[in-house]
DNA sequence: ATAAACTATAAAGTGAACTCTATGGCAAGC
DNA sequence: GCTTGCCATAGAGTTCACTTTATAGTTTAT
């Protein structure tokens, strides 16, 4: 599959796919060369993207990806840290989804102020002398 | 209450309190001139920082929290804009945590497979072949 | 009264993650 | 065989959210 091609199916430009090989996230499991030069890259490229793209979501940085995306072919040092990295994503992932949660919360009462405010101003105006949950503080 | 103090308040450096104000961020309320020129804050300006932070921290660009913030002195145009962009973001969280939810899998399977390959790498070779939920793909 | 510590502005610099430009080689259709 | 379009590299440019630097005025402590 050539770059185009690879870029179409995930919603990517050539450009960012060539940035990600230079950044060292793709290797010989997802790029070859052919014979003209030209990338031919794998169906692992597929599924390598999708993943970089799951971790980004989340806000890994590439930096971060390159060092755990490693293969297992890495030392047992490597793998512990690995391990370790893992264990902390898990529980960052946790606490924000917790973040969210609250979040949603402020949402609500801000769609709440401002709902009231488009019906009636004056009411309005006393919820934020009575509580401070508006995006007006 | 001066720059330095809020800043430390609210774990901040000063100039970047000064950059959310240059970017629109604050306005009389939360930020007003002494004789001297020095900028004195307000209670408010803690409120509006935690509110900043918190948004930040679900991925609201500066530029996004500028419009949204805005006081409610504003048109009821912009009233519904951002009644509209409360809701939108409602989903977007919505959604973000059920990504969170499937990322929690993928790192439990790659926790499995990691953890394996400390302990009987043979395995864990095994493992790779019947299915594909490992950091090497 | 002088040093230190704090304040101010304006503007340049940084790092991450792209994104675009310039230049040129290959390839397929007419 | 010429045009059109995809491919290549190298490097410059962009955006965001700061961060740092340079320069200078103000306040506080000794």
């Amino acid at each position: 599959m050539k770059i185009q091609e690879l870029a179409d199916k995930m919603g990517l430009t050539i450009h960012t796919i060539r940035f990600y090989e230079k950044e060292g996230l793709l290797d010989d499991r997802h790029v070859r060369r052919e014979s003209n030069n030209y990338r031919n890259y794998s169906e692992e490229a597929i599924e390598r993207l999708k993943l970089i793209k799951k971790f980004q979501s989340i806000g890994c940085s590439l930096a971060e990806l390159k060092e755990v995306l490693q293969d297992h072919d890495a030392n047992a040092q490597t793998n512990l840290q690995i391990i370790d990295w893992i264990r902390g994503k898990k529980k960052e992932i946790e606490s924000k989804k917790e973040e969210y949660d609250q979040m949603l919360e402020t949402l609500n009462k801000m769609l709440e102020y401002r709902t009231l405010l488009m019906d009636d101003p004056q009411k309005a105006q006393e919820m934020l002398m009575t509580s401070h949950a508006s995006s007006s503080d």
